[in-house]
DNA sequence: CGACATAAGCTTACGGTGTAAGTATATGTC
DNA sequence: GACATATACTTACACCGTAAGCTTATGTCG
């Protein structure tokens, strides 16, 4: 760098912010559903026209992508502790938390989500598995097992509008899943027997 | 009824059907992707307008919930036998075999669609569930445990355009939560030990 | 201080959507 | 042949995503 590099990027008056905007998104698919939300939509809720979102936001698709971050944003997987299967179970039950708080807004967890910060939490959760003695391929093979059963789980469970009572289904489910992903790791520890 | 009871339904020319429609919008779908599917495009593959397809179908969503059931027809479920876990292992994978011959449509099974033919398949799997031995309640919820990761899986696996080079994911996480379930069937017939 | 570059937001416009409402037409029955 | 009726058509409306261009506030620098 010579002399003159005080010409980096400096913020001027955001007022918008890509975050703000898939904030207020999320805000309205929560109230009005996901069908309703519709750029203008999502202008009147930050008090600008629809065309000044283009601005944060290169298209509508990716606005929802931002506000599939702002959901994993919501999630907290730094707490987890204990065992793999424990933690793994709490993933699970946080990322299960979070889709219920906005069950309208699962269907956007249906998409590859290459957001940022969706691929940092999938990778957290990826290395319990591989500490836990899943070979890497196996570790992303379990990962996005129990992801599709909690996303397509919350998909049918919340759909209507409120959950059904209790989430025996799930627990039912994870059960399984952890049950036979633990199975599999003994088994690959000691082959031959 | 008195003697002019002769006014039964009776069908005139119905050239146009709920099924043909749904099947021309499915080859739509499979050709030009689910965004591509509007009531004007599939009225032109059927050479009719937009409109006279509300004659057989109440609305987009109902089209939709059309092509889910002739999606469900394409899958055989009759030809299961041998174990119970057996069975299971190959409705699942039929049910996978249909979506994979449309990614597209995959989207479909997001909804919790109240069609005939698909509560009937339902039935038919979650049968197979209970005469292993589960209790209703168990069998509905293995199946919905299972109905979830397929889908869930088949969402991701199939979305860019092609599937990904084999289907071991699938099989991983298949095998997983299937082991899941004897162990769960073999610890409630055996609760005392 | 004044000129300027730049980015934020606004305006207008276009082709497309789902579908409500009303209209014409072919068909099967008397 | 007359009629009832299901089938398909026409028109119209409000809304959608977004391309293109314009206005205006802001921060920088001569």
């Amino acid at each position: 760098m010579s002399a003159s590099d005080r010409g980096r990027p400096r913020r001027k008056r955001p007022g918008l912010t890509r975050e703000r905007i898939a904030e207020a998104a999320l805000e309205l698919i929560d109230s009005e559903g996901l069908d309703a939300l519709s750029m203008r939509a999502v202008g009147q809720a930050c008090g600008v026209r629809a065309m000044s979102l283009y601005r944060h936001v290169t298209n509508k698709d990716d606005l929802l992508d931002a506000v599939q971050a702002a959901m994993v944003a919501e999630m907290n997987f730094a707490a987890l502790s204990g065992p793999w299967l424990a933690q793994l179970e709490g993933a699970a039950r946080e990322f299960r938390r979070v889709l219920a708080r906005h069950p309208e807004a699962i269907p956007l967890f249906t998409r590859p989500a290459a957001t940022q910060r969706a691929f940092a939490a999938v990778e957290q959760v990826w290395q319990v598995l591989v500490d836990a003695g899943f070979s890497q391929l196996d570790a992303l093979r379990a990962f996005q097992s129990l992801l599709a059963f909690v996303v397509g789980q919350a998909l049918w469970q919340f759909t209507p509008e409120g959950a059904r009572p209790v989430d025996d289904e799930f627990e039912f489910g994870l059960g399984c899943m952890l049950t036979g992903l633990e199975l599999r790791l003994a088994q690959a520890d000691a082959p031959p027997t």
